[in-house]
DNA sequence: GCAGATTTGTCGTCAAGTCCTACAAATCTC
DNA sequence: GAGATTTGTAGGACTTGACGACAAATCTGC
């Protein structure tokens, strides 16, 4: 492995051909996923959804049933005349996921089974930028066991959430500049700590943004959304994308680090080296700064700040007026270049929405183009820190979904 | 049909069962594919690519060939030993698009047959922003007479590249800037224009940025490539997004408007009505400026341009290098939100790329977060003018790809 | 020039998947 | 309680691709 030679592994999306066992395979995965990501549903409602008779989908629904990743409970409300249909659900134990997020004052772990539900989880408040790499593993090993223990198979993978530039193919972490990181091999570290020695874990490491996209997609705010954008303010600011359903994570998995758009040349340096970038104007720091607060950006300080907006302390409410301004600027930038449905805040943004919105709203009108509905559509996100661990789990149990039978 | 109301058609990917009829659709979606992209193949190759075995290959070409859309031209070149393979290549008439770009100073028509070869073109050099829609449309279906007189059977479909903005769904211009239109139902015009009355062609309009993505794609700079952005300096400046191998349009087909994101907010007030938008500083307007120009934008001014730059007019030098700087800046921003493989350049930015590239790619360099490869794969396109048209005619020809029966 | 190796095309058979039809089961309505 | 309606079940039919055997075509080596 080469960490410093960042081959972009050319994706190829040559489709291939199929045969009929992977016809089986694709039609299973489809009605799992229909149970997945919409819930508990009748057999007949399963035929109308995918298109499919009802012999074929008693078939398939046996089969999931087999497989251990759903189950048929007995009867659903009677909605009118003719026989009932049998209500199929998901089953969580089917597959369970191990969902991590490592933030910069906590760090989380939680199972969470097919059908998108949290079986058990755990955060611990700690300063992680205090903590080696190293550290971080044996704590994420340490809460994770007793989780793990509850489920006799082991989980299927592990999903981390990390915020910082993350090379997806082998979940390396480039840098993660707020947990003072640089070239740390968190995947493998993770799979060997996690795993059973012989049987090393497979580990995925993504983006705490594109993790908290992903996660508001499946379980909150963009609930049947085709093209969103999630900003998520965190101490810097990130950017989850979704097109057309789907978490867009990049050539190599660095997209969204939409916090250093240049918006403003004649800014404040940021961290990153360069001058104006978006979280400059748009983040925390700024936010704090512009209000008067010392404190170091986190949790207590935006206690702090919604206390004095509460009593409507003038400078605090003259501070959200201008980030909020500088927030819909950058959106406005976003919503021209991607022009999704939503556009879902996450983070510090989620929080003080209701305080950012009217200066925000005002700029994204000035700045995006003639765009009568989408334009207008920015939501709080609806799972707060949820959200990373809810996508963490997506981005794992997809490869359940795509194949169930893999995992008899 | 309401044009002032954008209704978000949410895309609801919901996977569909498949049956096996369906399946061999797909497959023999898969194999025409492979044709129309890579261009002739051999069974074998056929087989390799698809995991398919040599009894449902040799079906499957003969469904391909039964159906007008492939040949089996005799023997291949002979490389080792055993038996030669018949080399199989798409059948260009057997699928033929209308592909149209509508651009500020010309019209051209082209009718490209399935892979991707350009059976005839025809362009006409006219001030279009002084055409009403309707002389537009008048000029598009004569010129498109005689080209498509020529195929009996009629084409697949239009599609058409306008330099605007428009709503994929219905083909509808919501605005066009620099033709100066503005609610046109473009695709319906054309439909009627170029059907023969009862039976109206299915028309397909997209922004011409996006279609020249989709072009450089498919056979130019991007060919084999996942994750791409294309970027158009025509009067404004217009990007085109590629994501993992698709067009991304967005929601409502506005996707792209790169040219309007603030990179300077003590800038120049730009035609969309905001202030400091990229292409006020990265636009041709802006380049001619700078290097002391009054013409008008367009070719000649273009052309006056590259004299005084090869003559080592000093001002110009000043132009290029400044203007190469801001669009290095705007190129930072979109490789940090979209991280992609290769960033292509269109329109003037590709003509003028040797003179824009030391300064564009110093900006980038200083702008583009660590990122070893992908920040620095800025190429030019390949395709030039010819972009749009391909792009137009993939757009159509993706149809017969998805369903090669269904167009026997 | 000829025999063997190698690769490919073709044909028949087989397994897998889904659809279709008929019938039984369960519920609602009148 | 009878009819209508909807759903579950079982068997056969159809489509699809895989597999194995054999023939065809080419290259290699002597």
């Amino acid at each position: 492995m080469q960490p410093q030679q960042d081959d972009v592994v050319a994706p190829v999306p040559a489709r291939a051909g199929s045969t009929p066992s992977q016809l089986r395979r694709h039609n299973m995965g489809v009605v799992l996923e229909l149970l997945h990501r919409d819930g508990p549903a009748s057999r007949s409602e399963l035929g109308t959804a995918t298109g499919l008779t009802r012999s074929t989908i008693a078939d398939l629904v046996q089969d999931l049933v087999a497989c251990g990743v759903a189950v048929e409970s007995g009867s659903a409300r009677p909605t009118g005349p003719g026989r009932p249909s049998a209500v199929v659900r998901a089953r969580p134990e089917g597959a369970v996921a191990l969902a991590v997020e490592v933030a910069v004052e906590s760090i989380a772990v939680a199972t969470v089974g097919l059908g998108g539900e949290v079986l058990a989880t755990e955060r611990v408040e700690s300063a992680v930028d205090a903590l080696a790499p190293a550290e971080v593993v044996d704590r994420v090993a340490a809460m994770a066991g007793p989780l793990l223990a509850q489920h006799a198979e082991g989980p299927v993978g592990v999903g981390v959430a990390v915020p910082g530039l993350v090379r997806r193919r082998d979940g390396f972490v480039h840098v993660a500049p707020n947990l003072g990181w640089q070239e740390v091999a968190l995947a493998s570290m993770l799979g060997r700590a996690l795993g059973p020695g012989d049987r090393p874990l497979p580990v995925q490491v993504a983006n705490e943004a594109d993790l908290g996209a992903l996660g508001e997609l499946r379980r909150g705010a963009g609930r049947g959304v085709g093209t969103m954008v999630y900003v998520s303010g965190d101490v810097g600011i990130g950017a989850g994308l979704v097109i057309d359903g789907r978490a867009m994570l990049g050539a190599t998995g660095y997209a969204g680090e939409a916090g250093h758009m240049l918006v403003d040349p004649g800014g404040r340096d940021c961290r990153c080296g360069a001058r104006g970038c978006w979280e400059t104007v748009a983040g925390e720091e700024a936010l704090l700064r512009a209000a008067g607060i010392d404190d170091a950006p986190g949790a207590r300080a935006l206690a702090l700040l919604r206390d004095r907006l509460r009593s409507g302390d003038p400078q605090a409410e003259h501070a959200v007026g201008v980030v909020g301004h500088w927030v819909g600027v950058g959106l406005g930038n976003l919503v021209n270049l991607l022009n999704p449905e939503v556009v879902v805040l996450g983070g510090h943004l989620q929080q003080l929405h209701e305080h950012l919105r009217p200066s925000l709203e005002t700029a994204l009108a000035a700045r995006a183009l003639a765009q009568p509905r989408s334009a207008a559509h920015v939501v709080p996100g609806t799972q707060g820190r949820q959200a990373q661990l809810h996508g963490a789990a997506e981005l794992v149990l997809a490869g359940v979904l795509r194949d169930p039978v893999a995992r008899a």
